[in-house]
DNA sequence: TCAAAAGTGTTCCTTCTACACCCATGT
DNA sequence: ACATGGGTGTAGAAGGAACACTTTTGA
């Protein structure tokens, strides 16, 4: 990777995404580490070509990550306090990592880009887990899943853009309908239920719930899905796209 | 005004604010006029300065305008687009100004600096419009409020801007309950009933409205407003701030 | 035939809508 | 007194919540 500076990115913005996905009753969020010393985990970010969409931008971000294309996207904020720079972040790195960052001259180059001031534009994203294999990028030292309530210590304001993100999640449900991208191709109405009342962190009413998302007229009833169970044989649906 | 390169301004990004004012039944927005031949209509646009807070750069680009501080502001969407630029826009003024834009060497610079992309922040902003004194900047012929649907034709996307904003405001308004920073200090409920029609262009049954908006709990009833009419004079009431 | 889970129907209650009614005001 | 517009109460409709009932499945 060349310099960052040389490339052809718009100065001072960056993009950071949350990107969502539903497992085991849980809503988790992708988040890479570095491959620092210092244990340093940080949201999918990058920046925006001179010739990208920013929503170019956010989907190139995740499909780095995710190999997905097509990932369902929402814009939801702009973060954009002057304080908001990665300086205490990165002179935290350096001092963990002197035998890597090094005060040569291109170095300074790499520093002075990142320790500017960014205004991030923030995206969130939601995606059916089991079709997502984590890509580690070059400077990733892992990328994992993990649980809303078991985030790790993120680096900047990162915490506080998840927190956003899942606000604006919650708001934008009834609107949009888009919980559905989070469930697999065909699913049954119970799993729907445990994914609402994952993602608003209460029960519902299981006939009532039944009704109410019927009643959306978006899911489309197929066959009968036997588990080997010994109780009735709920149906599968699929997301009316 | 310096050369604007060479100001402390974050590069290609921009903010873009549309400030509703609520008059004589109408929705209104505050729209500058170019001070350069060919009419140009461009909503109230500005940068953001290295050390400033994007919230204070949208502040401050409407105090300019507006003389006042403390405006209601709601960041809506970022624009994005690759495509976004102002190079067509600033041809057409060139080519018809050129006595007033000569091809020197520091106008080349502010060229240069208009026509690159731009990403830029949507702002709505809403006031209470008999407070506000609109102010010519150095670039404005004329500035004025302007009814959503007589509109002037405006530079670039700013026309689907407004309409973003609008869409905004009225998604935001059940929840936010933001429509009194419309109204002068005190008003009465058919005042209210008015401001809400408008904004969403239907009528409302005036007894339940008036026990919808009441059910809200933001509205204290003052005095009674003695018109002269022959009537029963109408409680004012004001925003519980 | 039983337990467990899924699907449907029914009752009850809250909320919303339409409208009747009364109240205040100046002529 | 009465015309006009403002404020409150109420009956009916609609929608939501709670729950009873039926169906399906494998043991």
């Amino acid at each position: 990777m060349n310099n960052l500076s040389e490339q052809n990115y718009i100065q001072q913005i960056s993009i950071d995404t949350v990107l969502f996905g539903y497992e085991e009753k849980q809503l988790k969020v992708l988040v890479p580490k570095l491959d620092f010393k210092g244990d340093f985990w940080a949201l999918p970010s990058g920046f925006v070509y001179q010739g990208e969409d920013i929503e170019q931008a956010a989907e190139r971000i995740l499909r780095d990550r995710t190999g997905i294309s097509n990932i369902y996207l929402e814009q939801f904020r702009v973060f954009g306090k002057a304080s908001r720079n990665s300086m205490e972040f990165l002179d935290r790195l350096i001092e963990l990592n002197p035998e890597k960052l090094g005060e040569k001259r291109h170095k300074q180059q790499e520093y002075d880009w990142f320790t500017q001031r960014f205004i991030s534009i923030g995206y969130y994203a939601l995606v059916d887990i089991s079709k997502v294999v984590p890509q580690k990028n070059t400077l990733d030292e892992s990328i994992e899943w993990y649980a809303l309530h078991e985030l790790p210590v993120m680096i900047m304001d990162h915490r506080q853009i998840v927190e956003a993100a899942l606000q604006a999640l919650r708001s934008d449900l009834d609107e949009k309908q888009n919980a559905f991208n989070l469930l697999p191709e065909t699913f049954t109405m119970k799993e729907v239920q445990e994914l609402y009342e994952t993602i608003f962190d209460k029960p519902f009413v299981r006939t009532n719930f039944q009704k109410m998302i019927l009643d959306l007229d978006v899911l489309e009833r197929l066959e009968k899905k036997f588990t080997g169970a010994a109780n009735k044989a709920p149906y599968l649906y699929k997301f009316k796209k």
